[in-house]
RNA sequence: GGGCGCGUCGCAUAGCGGCAAUUGCAUUUGGCUGUAAACCAAACGUCCUAACGGACUACGCAGGUUCGAGUCCUGCCGCGCCCA
C-alpha cells in the first residue's frame, strides 16, 4: 500500500490570522504555503481580498544565490511569467497559486486545483511539507477530497442563453438530460442549474460526486468568540479603506476590467465601485463593509463546522496549546511519506 | 396663526374595512459537483403544541362608527413642506 502524502491544511474565517499561522508553522516545520483563495489569484486584487505584501522571485525557491527579487507590479514581472519557478515570497516563505493571474482572466475551482496538486508535490518533491491555507472552502475541499470536477469548461454563450430562464424552466431541461442529478440539485438556485446543465450537454450527464483523500491530512481551524471577531473585522476594514481600497478598484477600472467583472470580485469591489460612482458616503461604506464581511465570516464558518476532522485553535499564538501540539506532533511522526509517492 | 402631507415588526417600504399584516435590507440558521467574498434556501411579535393548530399582544396616543378598524371619523402628540 502507497503511503499518502502529508499536507497540513489551515482554514478559517476572514482575519482570523491564517496566513500569520500558515507562516509560523512553515518556519516551524520546514514547509511552504499554498494560498487557497479565489481572489487572492489575481493579480491587482491586493488591499480588497486581504492579501499577503511579498515578492516575486525567479529561479529555484531554495537556491537564494543568483535569484532576483521584484517587487509586485513591477514590470519585470513580464519576464516571469514563462518563468516556471518564479515564486512568490512573503516573510522569507515560498507560497504558491497567489497573485498571478490576469483580473480580466476567470481562474476556476479546476484550475486552481491542478496549481494546488503541482504545488504540493513540487515541494514535497525537495522534502518539505506542503501547507494549504486559505478561506475558500470550495478551494480547499476540491484538493483535500480530490474532488472529480467535471472536466467542462464554461461555456459563456450557453450560459448567457440559459441565464434568460427562470429556476424552474432551468429544472425541466436538467429533468430532460439528466433526472438524477436534478433531483439532488438545489432547485431554485440557478445558478447551479446552469452549471449541472453545462455538464449533461457536454457528457451526457452530471459525473457522481467521489470524495477521495489522497494525503494525509492534519486539519487546523482558526476560530474565535464573536467580539474577538468582529473587533478584527472592523479593524480590518479600517485599514482596507485606509491602505487604498478605493484607489485599488480605481486602477483595476484605468486597466480595463469592465465594471461587471470587478463586481464578481466580491462585496469589497462590488461596495467600493458604488462609493466610487456616488452613492454611499464614505461612512456607510464602512458600515457596509463591515456588516458583509461578518456575514462572509459566519458563512464561511457553516462551510467548516461540519468538518470534524479539524482541530480547533482560537489564535495562531495558541499553537503551543498542550493539544494542538501533541496532535501536531503525532502527525509528524506518523509514517507518511514526505516525499512524493 | 392658515393650508397640505406623514407617523406600520431594527431601518426602509406595501397595505379597495376581514390582517400577525407586503416587499427590500439587516439579523439568525442551513445548503453548496468548473463564477464560491459568488449563488441558493428557511426562520424572523410573544406563549403553548411533536404536528395540524391554538391563545394573547400589536400599525404614534385617546376616544368613536362598525359584527369586524392599520384601513373610516374626532381630538391630542410628534415630524415634514408650503403660505403668513
Amino acid at each position: 500500500m502507497q503511503k499518502r502524502q502529508k499536507l497540513i491544511i489551515i482554514v478559517g474565517p476572514t482575519a482570523s490570522g491564517k496566513s500569520e499561522l500558515a507562516v509560523k508553522l512553515a518556519k516551524k516545520l520546514n514547509g511552504e504555503i499554498i494560498s487557497a483563495d479565489s481572489r487572492q489569484v489575481y493579480r491587482g486584487l491586493d488591499i480588497g481580498s486581504g492579501k499577503v505584501s511579498g515578492t516575486w522571485r525567479a529561479g529555484h525557491p531554495e537556491r537564494s544565490e543568483g535569484s532576483h527579487a521584484y517587487r509586485r507590479g513591477e514590470i519585470l514581472q513580464q519576464k516571469l511569467q514563462n518563468d516556471k519557478n518564479k515564486v512568490f515570497i512573503y516573510k522569507s516563505v515560498p507560497h504558491y497559486c497567489i497573485d498571478f493571474v490576469s483580473p480580466k482572466k476567470t481562474f476556476t475551482v479546476a484550475e486552481f486545483k491542478k496549481c494546488a496538486e503541482a504545488a504540493i508535490s513540487e515541494i514535497a518533491g525537495r522534502g518539505k511539507i506542503p501547507i494549504l491555507a486559505g478561506g475558500t472552502g470550495f478551494w480547499v475541499d476540491a484538493v483535500a477530497y480530490d474532488l472529480n470536477i467535471p472536466e467542462v469548461p464554461p461555456n459563456p454563450k450557453l450560459r448567457r442563453e440559459l441565464e434568460k430562464k427562470n429556476a424552474a424552466a432551468l429544472l425541466k431541461v436538467l429533468q430532460k438530460l439528466d433526472p438524477r442529478r436534478a433531483k439532488t440539485i438545489e432547485q431554485k438556485n440557478p445558478r447551479r442549474l446552469i452549471r449541472a446543465i453545462e455538464i449533461a450537454k457536454a457528457l451526457g450527464r452530471v459525473p457522481k460526486l467521489a470524495r477521495r483523500s489522497p494525503y494525509h491530512i492534519l486539519w487546523i481551524g482558526l476560530s474565535q468568540s464573536y467580539e474577538t471577531r468582529s473587533h478584527k473585522i472592523e479593524t480590518r476594514v479600517e485599514k482596507m479603506v485606509r491602505q487604498g481600497l478605493i484607489l485599488e478598484a480605481k486602477k483595476l477600472l484605468r486597466q480595463g476590467v469592465g465594471r461587471k467583472r470587478i463586481k464578481e470580485f466580491g462585496f469589497e469591489y462590488r461596495l467600493t465601485l458604488e462609493f466610487v460612482d456616488g452613492k454611499p458616503s464614505k461612512k456607510e461604506l464602512k458600515e457596509r463593509l463591515l456588516q458583509e464581511t461578518l456575514a462572509y465570516a459566519r458563512r464561511q464558518m457553516t462551510w467548516w463546522k461540519r468538518n470534524a476532522d479539524i482541530h480547533w485553535i482560537s489564535s495562531p499564538l495558541h499553537l503551543n496549546g498542550t493539544n494542538i501540539r501533541r496532535t501536531l506532533a503525532s502527525f509528524l511522526a506518523s509514517k507518511s511519506h514526505m516525499s512524493k509517492s
